[in-house]
DNA sequence: TCGTGGCTTTACCAAACGGTAAAAAGCCGG
DNA sequence: CCGGCTTTTTACCGTTTGGTAAAGCCACGA
């Protein structure tokens, strides 16, 4: 009787979790592309192998597959942060969040250009999300940040600004990767960024002349 | 005779001037937050005060629009870059890039994030223009860069990620405003931003203990 | 063998899409 | 105030869009 397209029900088939995965990896293939607007489910249907009909079977619609994308993505992308350890040595604890923000661009780019997708064109099916589940974390490590500093720990810098250089110079590379593959030349264009970041952030963040 | 949507006649009437412009004002609004796909003609017809068949009278469908806003804007996009000295002081030659890019992403939010649409939907319509346009000015900058640190004027770094790392950081302010909005405490974030980011380059690439 | 319930397909729909033809309305020098 | 042009509007067109109704398919327990 209850449509599989209501998440509320209880245990979901293995051809339901099987086509409701299908569906959402070949929707991340689209929307991190064309943006939500510029998606069409027959892109969707086409990528993943089923009938717009049968999408729409496990789906409540298109804007239903592009917030659940969202909030399975936000999970796993906001963890670094969260990660951001108070106990830890701050040099430290700041460079493994580059170094695995870095690595999460290298290994989920779709899921970061979903995402740069949605904020470039004013978050609006996000900003609650933005609202109530990212800004109480940034403003928690945004403190932990600052304590560090007073401490005399890090360098002085500013916490936001800090983050958002990070967020910045790490998604950019999965973001733009189409202008990247252009201007860089062949090779290891990762290493070279991994090496490229981690001492671009020792220098700013290591306190006194170390 | 000649419909002015062939930019290859003479004069342009005063009228057919002005419209042009409001057309092309109002499709900066809707491509920058829609991207192409996304993106309709009768949003920029209602956007713009003129009737859909009298946009497609001054231009030859969506698609020349959209060209248009990119080539008019990769004329001033890479001005700054163009303008680095070979024969100033390496540190203010950078500084005063980054100064001017920061100052353009303010200035200018709407056409760095189309340019961000355009890219992060895999530049399907510019990927001829960053081969032929920017990629040889990216080389040229890179190499000049990385004399200046051959010489000892600069600290060591990858020129070319060092010009993504910039382009990344200055960008981010316009590209993610969204996010800015709800993430930043009220106050001069641009202020905060220019300081923040001239003091992160600044340590990255004074020579020696400057 | 027969249902019965979960899954899939076929055949649609109204609205929105980019674009066109041609008539109507301005505009302006003579 | 007229004739010829540019500009604008009205009325469309074929296609694509997100979405629906309902019939068909299929495995499996009684």
């Amino acid at each position: 009787m209850q449509t599989p397209a209501d998440t509320s029900a209880k245990k979901p088939s293995r051809i339901q979790a099987r086509n409701r995965r299908r569906i959402l990896e070949a929707a991340l293939d689209v929307f991190s592309v064309e943006g939500y607007r510029g998606a069409t489910l027959d892109q969707i249907a086409q990528a993943s192998g089923l009938s717009k009909p049968n999408i729409l079977y496990y789906f409540d619609g298109k804007e239903a597959i592009h917030v659940t994308l969202l909030n399975a993505m936000m999970e796993t992308w906001v963890e670094p942060l969260r990660r951001l350890d108070p106990e830890g040595e701050p040099l430290e604890e700041l460079l493994r969040y580059i170094r695995r923000k870095l690595e999460m661009s290298r290994e989920y780019p779709r899921e970061s250009r979903l995402f740069a997708n949605e904020i470039v064109q004013g978050a609006p099916r996000m900003r609650p999300h933005l609202e109530h589940g990212l800004k109480p974390l940034v403003d928690e490590k945004a403190a932990l940040i600052a304590r560090w500093v007073a401490e005399g720990r890090l360098a002085p810098v500013e916490p936001r600004h800090l983050i958002m250089s990070i967020w910045a110079t790490t998604q950019h590379y999965a973001d733009f990767e189409a202008q990247i593959a252009v201007l860089m030349p062949e090779g290891d264009v990762w290493d070279d960024a991994a090496a490229h970041v981690e001492g671009m952030f020792r220098k700013l963040l290591a306190p006194e002349g170390g």
